[in-house]
DNA sequence: GTCCAAGCGGACGATCGCGTCCACTTAAGA
DNA sequence: TCTTAAGTGGACGCGATCGTCCGCTTGGAC
């Protein structure tokens, strides 16, 4: 495998694509070190300026130089995934989780609410959800499928157990992820308002409205919005 | 008025201040119609590529020099209220509107379906509102506040004619006009998922779900979803 | 200890958007 | 028609971000 072309500069690609499976545990401590510092320094940059963060300003974070990120992420892209990798994992498993509860209607309404906790937590995370979707909630389109023939597969039972409205549609899914991720995207508070729209959304969803109490009230006033202020600001043109 | 010191550039300014009341009649023709223009031009850009379109992508547009925007509009901000002033109004007057309605109840269903239509109608828009929100939905904080007191009049009374749950809080209405403003961003389409999102919603405001028909759920899946395309991606991160 | 390539950092040129400045154009009153 | 200042357009300087390039450092095999 050395004696393929070598023209200097194509030397990395020929590696990377031939010899990968024998390298992997070549890899070096530091690079190790160093990819995990970069994805840390992105939560957390994300977090604090949204993520169309400078990526030199992860950079410094992290205490590499930006050659090192581009190394380990070569586009944005690719380091946004990376930084939630794991959070879209806990979404997948979530759906796992909720097929293997034995009520279809507590398993549906726990996967939606596991869901939007994660989004509401990881700052930075729900911007990455809905920009990243395609590719994002798994790595492969055959998991994605997957994914799909499972939440179907809940909804089919819930209904049937008579919990879940006749008429609630698998694409319902997407219509409450994509608003609950705007709301939180709006809104970096204490969650209070996730919370409010995901309760009355459940309810909503339930074909005998039980009208449990709703969470309390968010203390939003048309006036009083903490929104447009420099720190939100921030989330949609970040600055050093 | 005239006497008034003349240091080259400070001219300018004083005039703005001192005889704008005179010279109001006196704008020239076609400075108010290039104005028009850009305001076109700018409806027309936000919706393509977002707020955060180059200003000079909308001079273009426009037909006019950079220059000339800027003077009628000195910040991004100017311009996107400009743009949008008349969807402002419109909001507003949706809410006096709502409160002449006889049946307290309808009045609050119509005032949320109007506003949701035309968020969802003006491409751009979305964005507008929730960017601009402490200064929008009216020019001054003492109008501000009367279209919050004049909306929980609303509440109160649907409240009280019963149709509208008990639990319901004003606030509530904040919460649900930022998660359908994410929601329509996420997904310029045919407004079939603003439709749905905005029916489960009010349905569960009811205290008495009469549990009337969904209008048609999405096209949505997991897998097809028009996001991250160029298109969309566009709106974050707009290019000439 | 020696070696060497994987890995590293930061400088750098390119690109892009911003907002100002200034010389020119033109609307509109006299 | 003449005058004039309001209005215009585009070039330009500035600053920020991108992604690459190249010489140096260092992990780890021997």
């Amino acid at each position: 495998m050395d004696a393929i072309v070598r023209l200097d500069r194509k030397r990395e690609t020929v590696v990377a694509e031939s010899s990968r499976i024998t390298a992997r545990n070549r890899v070096r401590a530091d690079a190790r070190r160093n990819r995990e510092r970069v994805l840390v320094a992105a939560r957390a940059v994300f977090a604090e300026h949204g993520i169309d963060a400078p990526m030199a300003t992860v950079a410094r974070r992290a205490g590499v130089g930006v050659a090192t990120l581009y190394r380990h992420f070569p586009t944005r892209d690719a380091l946004v995934r990376g930084a939630f990798a794991q959070q879209m994992e806990t979404c997948a498993r979530a759906l796992t989780e909720a097929l293997a509860v034995p009520d279809p209607w507590q398993g549906f309404q726990q996967l939606v609410e596991t869901v939007c906790a994660l989004q509401r937590e990881e700052r930075g995370f729900p911007a990455a959800f809905v920009a990243a979707f395609p590719e994002s909630m798994s790595e492969e389109a055959q998991s994605r499928q997957r994914v799909e023939r499972d939440f179907t597969t809940l909804v089919r039972r819930a209904q049937a157990s008579g919990a879940l409205r006749a008429d609630f549609h698998p694409s319902d899914l997407v219509v409450v992820l994509l608003a609950h991720c705007g709301l939180v995207a709006a809104l970096p508070d204490d969650g209070a308002a996730s919370r409010r729209l995901v309760a009355y959304l459940l309810q909503s969803f339930r074909t005998d409205p039980a009208n449990k109490p709703l969470p309390p009230p968010t203390a939003l006033t048309l006036r009083s919005l903490p929104i447009a202020t420099d720190s939100s600001r921030g989330q949609r043109s970040p600055r050093t």
